[in-house]
DNA sequence: CTTTGTTCAAGTCACAATGACTTTTACTGG
DNA sequence: CCAGTAAAAGTCATTGTGACTTGAACAAAG
């Protein structure tokens, strides 16, 4: 209880979600986008974007800030996920990392290709990675995909509106399965988070789409008491 | 990026729940350890168990020495439940405090009443904390409460074997709301998780009720990934 | 300007899960 | 042996879900 201050130095890292094309059925995928590291330990291996905690910021802040500067990308969600302190997860110093997760658009994940030291690999086809970090994805896949059962957090994935045949592509390519229109329709009916505006879009070369919106005054995620003193960050 | 080491304290707490009559209703009802500080900041307020992170040790392994040193405590279920990093938590220096939460029995909460720095409290009748610990109670009851519904947590506060009216009381007590027998009965004969031991208890001056036993081949709760490593104590 | 292909949107049906409630069973204590 | 009590099993109406069908509204082709 006396020893007072330690030598564990503090990290966070960030995994990012966005959407896209997946290079072999074309459906829509799951991409993280990593960093090569470029000293040792694990010196050229590909590692999640992070960094250290400043002593003037608060954890989400430091996630946020890692993530501009390693990846220029700013989430549309972002949300702990665990804070990982194994003894030996990095092998010369003790490091206790708190890891978030983030949702991207696919417009705003374009943003980051010019980087070069950055890169997106598809979720399904990571390399072995620094660290603890391919255990840390697991992991963060596996609540998204269980949070997206029982949220709204796919909407962090599209904009202001969309159809749901948009909406219902992206729990597609989250949970990687298909499921029938007509009943998720009817689920996304009855959950009340939906609002319809009255626009469709027309085009298509079938019965136009109606747009909607989300409902602003309900929180894509329920975590409680941490909801009520603004967890997560909406840009 | 280069900052390196920074003058953050790393602490673990714990958020310890047993379950003992109320001291109105008498009915069974959650109990939380605390500890009185006797260092500033917050001296003479109470706070829950912990202490600081030392170099060879996981966070897990951490808050359960922390929690057996400070309270002699310990638990039959420990998880991680957030990690709290806010500028100004602490008035002074920067800590930032791993929280893990636990279940113990009423029969091994009772060998901490010794130590007199220690103290139960009901959960619902909490004095104001020190630090941001008022906030962190409410999330750990908030998320006991999820858990209690859809895994099977609320073994942890049993024995080895128990009648369907003993985990119901248990439900009951954490969701602070009755539930119906025969339904409580239904779902849990569904859930496949209740091995009936066909041993019964005489003595009621009613029909002797059946003790049932956990399968243990089955996880008290699904964490994914972290699930497969270890990622809790089972004493 | 009708036909065809496509997807949106709404509806049907069988089945499983749930909440509220009733009945039967098995014990103790007078 | 009767009364009281809670265990255990059963009933019934309602809701939610998976699988499937039908009709509506468009664009492009002929």
């Amino acid at each position: 209880m006396e020893s007072r201050k330690n030598d564990i130095a503090l990290a966070v890292s960030t995994v990012i979600f966005a959407l896209r094309p997946h290079p072999q059925s074309g459906a829509s995928a799951l991409w993280i986008p990593l960093v090569k590291r470029i000293e040792e330990p694990f010196a050229d291996r590909w590692a999640l974007p992070g960094g250290w905690v400043t002593n003037n910021e608060s954890l989400a802040d430091a996630a946020a800030r890692n993530l501009l500067e390693t990846t220029a990308l700013e989430p549309t969600y972002l949300e702990q996920l665990y804070a990982f302190g194994e003894v030996d997860r990095s092998p010369d110093d003790r490091v206790v990392s708190v890891i978030y997760w983030a949702l991207v658009r696919a417009d705003q994940a374009q943003r980051t290709v010019k980087a070069d030291n950055v890169h997106w690999f598809a979720a399904d086809e990571l390399p072995e990675l620094a660290f603890d970090h391919n255990l840390i994805v697991d992991y963060s896949l596996w609540r998204l995909r269980t949070k997206v059962e029982y949220s709204r957090i796919a909407h962090a994935f599209l904009g202001e509106t969309f159809t749901l045949t948009e909406l219902r592509e992206v729990h597609e390519a989250v949970l990687q399965k298909e499921l029938d229109p007509a009943n998720f329709r009817r689920q996304m009916d009855s959950s009340g988070t939906l609002v319809p505006t009255h626009a469709v879009v027309t085009g298509g070369k079938h019965r136009p789409p109606q747009l909607f919106r989300y409902d602003q005054s309900i929180e894509l995620v329920d975590n409680g008491p941490l909801t009520r003193k603004s967890s997560h960050v909406v840009s």
